[in-house]
DNA sequence: TTGAAAGCGCTAACAC
DNA sequence: GTGTTAGCGCTTTCAA
């Protein structure tokens, strides 16, 4: 057995352990341990000594060690396709003050929707054995998401949909019905779907899904040649959507898939001389903060994003605190239409 | 000495260890730490037979355990104000890119500015021992910096500053010149400026006084009331920029701290019947994306985010990686002016 | 080329 | 009330 003996190098500077502390007010770890987390019985003159200790000392627990002994990091991980996407962005800070309110710290990873950065992402949060993970508007393949349910590691999809994981997300259904019925109401019937190819592969089929049957109801016979996709950060895109609203019988109306598409649309549009409303109406999906500026003026279907990371956080806390074992719950969310000046009746 | 006896109770998932690994295939955890590490020497053979027990048991190895026998976690701790401004979220986007090229995974805490929660979280990346931190745009009081720079943790000051830590910012004083000069060569001489209150304080004093050395060196003497505070999130703020502006000799022109700021002070401004930029021009600071959609078309200072973040990931990875002990490393990078639609002559 | 053993800093029975 | 002890899952000498 070694003793511990202070070498004095100075170059190697050591944080001050339990062991210090206890060696310094003349305790043993355990009790420096159960003052530290309020547990089991000390006198108060022990414990009075031991903070002395801690306050002299500096000392501050070590997450780590904590961590290994009880299985437990009090760790999250949120992965996102695109913190430059408002949407993702406003949900992050959302889902980060709820995890913390409760004692979790939250790991961030970014992936823009590559597949094999989304792997070595979530690799490096298994072996950080986070607590949980949130995967929010994913954009992943759900090869990656199979594989993650079959980790026994608390999951929830935040934004998007899985039928065998826990999940929030608004209604597309009815959120894009919204959509379509407003545009309706002001009298068009020649429709579009833009949608976003960073989005979430099975929410872009659902919203695909929901715009064709709002316009069944509608009475209107769905194309599909007028759901096209819009990627906003390809510099030239949009080449055969303007193509499309170069045809005759183009259409007065588009329903974007979310805000940020949407706002970049009525930027392409705009650059080739057409108007926002009065040539072709727009709608967008998501409730973001800038479509709510005046200049901006974006109709959309709002998501409840307070309510949205709130869930997910109580969905994560619930599995990570009571167990796996209970079948995925599932929650949808009420979106509502915000209408302003992006939206007005065809010419 | 107690043997390891699975005792097959199904409920008590435990993920496998390296010792499961080691028993499987009947070497010792040393040799399996060697093929996971690629270190040492292991035959062929063994090595074979190693990894198909890794892929047999699924083997993750325990970051938590590798750390606290490491004494690195290679985790950085990110803070930062406000996600939902999109400077601070374009820039953790970068920063998360940059660390995990480097293997490094990203805690992201969202302070809103709150002193205490920014301590607390602070507090618990220390706890969790993230190899450095780097805090983005920081509107926190001193005391936690120099608290911070007590802890030998290292840290950089993104777009903020410092003098005792590393920092990597824009240059204020050119930044604040080139909006000033640029409203100064249109034929501005009344030019107010406004500041974010959740911008930190070093940062806002910085442009504050470049401002009104920018003024002097163009032969205008600055009012020290011309110089205003705007919370675009309280609503019903801005009255007394209002006030200003409605008085016969008001500004023509306003150098806004931020383009989040400059954003939302057009929408107030219009919501007011005040035209930007035909009744007062307009210039924001750092060039954040929705800032030049043609809708917005707001003139900035525009920051080189790529730059801010890469540099800032270098600067914690040569600390981490090579010691404490060099003196503060400063880096100022050079700001341009982006001239969109919000700036014109005054009337 | 491989293994045994000693920790990393902490928690949690269980003695005393 | 307080201390002893045995790990948590890993890395790393040092022998063999």
């Amino acid at each position: 057995m070694t003793a511990k003996i202070d070498d004095g190098a100075p170059s190697a500077f050591r944080r001050p352990t339990i062991n210090d502390v206890a060696a310094l007010s003349g305790v043993s770890k355990s009790t420096v341990s159960n003052v530290m987390r309020g547990t089991g019985s000390v006198s108060a003159a022990t414990r009075e000594r031991v903070l002395e200790a801690i306050a002299a000392l500096g000392y501050r627990p070590n997450a780590t060690a904590r961590n290994l002994v009880l299985r437990r990091t009090n760790l999250i991980g949120v992965v996102v396709g695109d913190l430059a996407n408002a949407f993702d962005a406003e949900l992050v800070k959302r889902i980060e003050q709820c995890a913390s309110a409760h004692e979790y710290t939250t790991l961030v990873c970014n992936t823009g929707g590559h597949a094999d950065l989304e792997a070595s992402r979530i690799e490096a949060l298994l072996e950080h054995r986070v607590d949980g993970i949130a995967l929010l508007d994913f954009s992943g393949d759900r090869a990656v998401i199979s594989k993650l349910l079959g980790e026994r590691v608390p999951v929830v999809m935040v934004s998007c949909w899985s039928d065998y994981a826990d999940c929030v997300a608004v209604d597309d259904m009815v959120g894009i019905e919204l959509a379509v019925r407003h545009l309706v109401e002001l009298g068009h019937e020649r429709i579009a779907h833009v949608v976003d190819p960073l989005m979430e592969a099975g929410t872009r089929r659902a919203r695909v899904a929901a715009f064709e049957r709002a316009l069944l109801r509608s009475g209107i016979a769905p194309r599909s040649e007028w759901t096209l996709v819009y990627d906003a950060n390809e510099t030239g895109g949009g080449s055969d959507l303007l193509a499309l609203v170069a045809r005759d019988d183009h259409p007065t109306a588009i329903v974007a898939a979310n805000d940020y598409t949407a706002i970049r649309l009525i930027a392409l549009l705009e650059r080739n001389a057409i108007a926002v409303p009065r040539d072709i109406s727009l709608v967008g999906f998501d409730g973001i903060d800038v479509s709510a500026l005046s200049r901006i003026g974006l109709t959309t279907v709002a998501q409840p994003r307070d309510d949205l990371a709130r869930t997910a956080v109580d969905l994560l806390r619930a599995r990570i605190e009571s167990g796996y074992d209970a079948p995925p719950a599932q929650h949808r969310l009420k979106p509502r239409l915000v209408v302003r000046g992006s939206t007005g009746p065809p010419r």
